[in-house]
DNA sequence: TCCATATAGATGCATCTGCATTTAGAATCG
DNA sequence: CGATTCTAAATGCAGATGCATCTATATGGA
């Protein structure tokens, strides 16, 4: 698979601890074509929202958020929920109350923080937009995979914490 | 899974054309899980080759791409390989040949285009870089998934062309 | 041959992300 | 209390990406 596993012999004669950390090529198809298929199905899902006129999918997770939780929430724990920076966070809330989707608020309990509520044009456009990304997840893995769908989400499931 | 689901009833007596788009709660497990494992182990694995001061995976690529093909490549199929855009090539291009790691050449049968080749010091940069890359994969997937590793290849290898 | 069109690659500009720093308010400990 | 330290969030700046456009060369047809 890789030029390196050339020197398998040596090396295990030489750094016998090393070589357990090589990965196994089973590990490494398996590493590529996670980089390669969440590249190339995010790409194709954006490019269809991008083509219905709709904002990002990183605007997507943030309403859903919001609407999930049925009550506003500190930029922290959006930035715990969505795994993002925080930086990231602050400018993304920009963008989204510029649009009005998104209200900030101060928070009561520290003079620090605000809290983001979801405004009724924001509830709209998470609806509009997963009837688009709802319709392209089917396309793009669930009919590819079938009954495969939740095998994978099980072997997945073991890599997150 | 989530909240439109909650329509399902009446969706599938107003609009059951509509409703065979829907994704299956097993598809949306699993795109979420793509999505969120792939941004945490790339994440994770860049880490480890910023804090040894080593440039980003998309350099690897690069790197790897040309050492393996064993003969200059031109930009064109770089970006097949890499599936990355044409400007964005370019200017990755552009920091590695700064960095002297690889070279660029006028390519005699057409003069618009180029071949890219790896250099001496490049050739060098992927082997350390992999000294890193290949424990990080071993340890964030490799391990974690064990005998699972190969079905997850076939799994994802269903959603890639 | 010459012009229209297509293609390889570079570049200008806006957006976005990462990193470091800053600001303002809380918490801790003397 | 008051000074130090810690934390929530914002911001300045550099690096990277997407998008449109530009330049130079190739190609194909009248």
């Amino acid at each position: 698979m890789h030029p390196v596993v050339n020197l398998d012999a040596f090396a295990s004669f030489c750094y016998p601890a090393i070589m357990s950390e090589e990965p196994t090529e089973e590990a490494v198809t398996a590493w590529a074509r996670l980089i390669r298929a969440q590249r190339v199905l995010l790409g194709a899902v954006e490019a269809e929202l991008k083509a219905a006129g709709l904002p990002p999918l990183g605007w997507y997770d943030v309403l859903l958020e919001l609407v999930r939780a049925e009550t506003p929430l500190r930029p922290l724990e959006l930035e715990g929920r969505l795994l993002l920076a925080q930086h990231n966070v602050s400018r993304l809330l920009d963008r989204m109350e510029g649009a009005g989707l998104i209200a900030r608020a101060p928070y009561a309990g520290d003079g620090r923080g605000h809290v983001v509520s979801v405004t009724p044009s924001g509830r709209a456009m998470q609806r509009r937009m997963w009837e688009v990304y709802g319709p392209a997840i089917q396309r793009h893995l669930g009919a590819p995979l079938g009954e495969g769908a939740g095998p994978l989400a099980a072997l997945l499931g073991r890599l997150l914490p």
